[in-house]
DNA sequence: CTGAAAACTGCATGCTCTGCAAAATTTCAC
DNA sequence: GTGAAATTTTGCAGAGCATGCAGTTTTCAG
């Protein structure tokens, strides 16, 4: 907040800022991100095209700007949590605190979450992203808990924890029902913490 | 093998196989597949480029054609079981008896891993197939047990399961230390079973 | 053998993304 | 303030990807 960022850096952030939100604008104004061009990103943000490609490798990234900022703070939750607690419980707890101030506009959640469930190149970028935030946090177990990144358990412990937080959060982005979104990741993760192998009502 | 393929087919399939062998052999040569270009493999294959991209849409789709085909063939044969069979266990056992028979090269497929592991490229496209895998397994057990396809249930557990696969693959190729494959995917599913909170060793 | 269906090919096109070097802008020391 | 240095923006050129289209060649069935 009171940081002391230069100026410069304000209207760089500010810049890459713009770049995403039109991004996200013209997606929905055109119905998909494969109907915008970087030219008209560019254009819409009040820059050149090089200087898009400056701030984002692509378009597809550029919408998902906010996603990737939300997981690194994530990660630096993490990085603390990790020196005093179980693994499962850092992660978990991370994903709630991380969801806790309602600072995110659900709507405009759904909205992405549209755009990207309708895009294969969407839906390879964020998965990539995925992938990314996983071998760093990997990195971040191993450091803690003095095991190997080739260990297997911390593999399968954080696997199921980021495939928890994103599916149980997609689930109630589509049918919140009245309870918040840190209740319903805590609900993802109980289930899991419960064993998986038998479902909880249906005797199948 | 006896089946009645019509030569025309057949002609197709062989192609199909030769551009992504083609795809894989240059990727290995080059030093990952950001150095190999469409006409390289259309020429390395004998066809135009432009059929290349009758066959596939990217070089990248090329490369992961049998890793497509394997998951293919697994969804084929949960569609079955899931019959029979609760969610858990079907895929578990679908996975395993997919790398019973001992018909693939662990070589080749740690070369494939680490090609992938190093292009964000592929990254990208394993994942989005990834997803894809998910999306119709999805069906299939929903279809099966009756339920939503929004449930969050089978969601969770269909997607722990295939981290389960692909984690515990991963870290067999590693390091096989004398056991099976089909071994390795049954301790992981059983790691998961018990419910993943403690970890089996160490207190922390 | 022949006509119909399917596959292969070249060409053109539009878009992505990167490197490079010149121009414009900001920062900082004086 | 002023000028030099650092940084950012920009245009241009170029390699490559991916798709539509139309003509040619190959395959298949009867």
């Amino acid at each position: 907040m009171t940081a002391p960022t230069g100026l410069r850096e304000r209207k760089k952030a500010a810049t890459k800022a713009a770049l995403s939100a039109a991004t996200f604008r013209l997606a929905i104004a055109k119905n998909g991100i494969g109907n915008v061009t970087a030219d008209e990103i560019a254009a819409d943000a009040g820059v050149s095209t090089r200087t898009f490609h400056n701030y984002f490798p692509s378009k597809e990234a550029a919408l998902l700007y906010d996603f990737n900022e939300t997981t690194s703070a994530l990660l630096d939750d993490l990085r603390d949590r990790v020196k005093s607690q179980p693994v499962w419980d850092a992660i978990r707890d991370a994903a709630i605190a991380m969801h806790f101030d309602e600072k995110f506009d659900i709507e405009m959640m759904r909205c992405r979450e549209q755009l990207i469930h309708e895009s294969p190149s969407l839906i390879k970028e964020q998965s990539g992203q995925f992938m990314a935030l996983f071998k760093e946090a990997i990195g971040i177990v191993a450091d803690a808990t003095g095991t190997s990144v080739d260990d297997l358990y911390p593999r399968l412990v954080l696997g199921s924890a980021l495939v928890c937080i994103k599916t149980t959060t997609e689930h109630w982005l589509a049918d919140p029902e009245g309870r918040s979104l840190p209740e319903a990741i805590a609900e993802g993760f109980a289930v899991l913490e419960r064993g998986i192998t038998r479902p909880p009502v249906q005797g199948n």
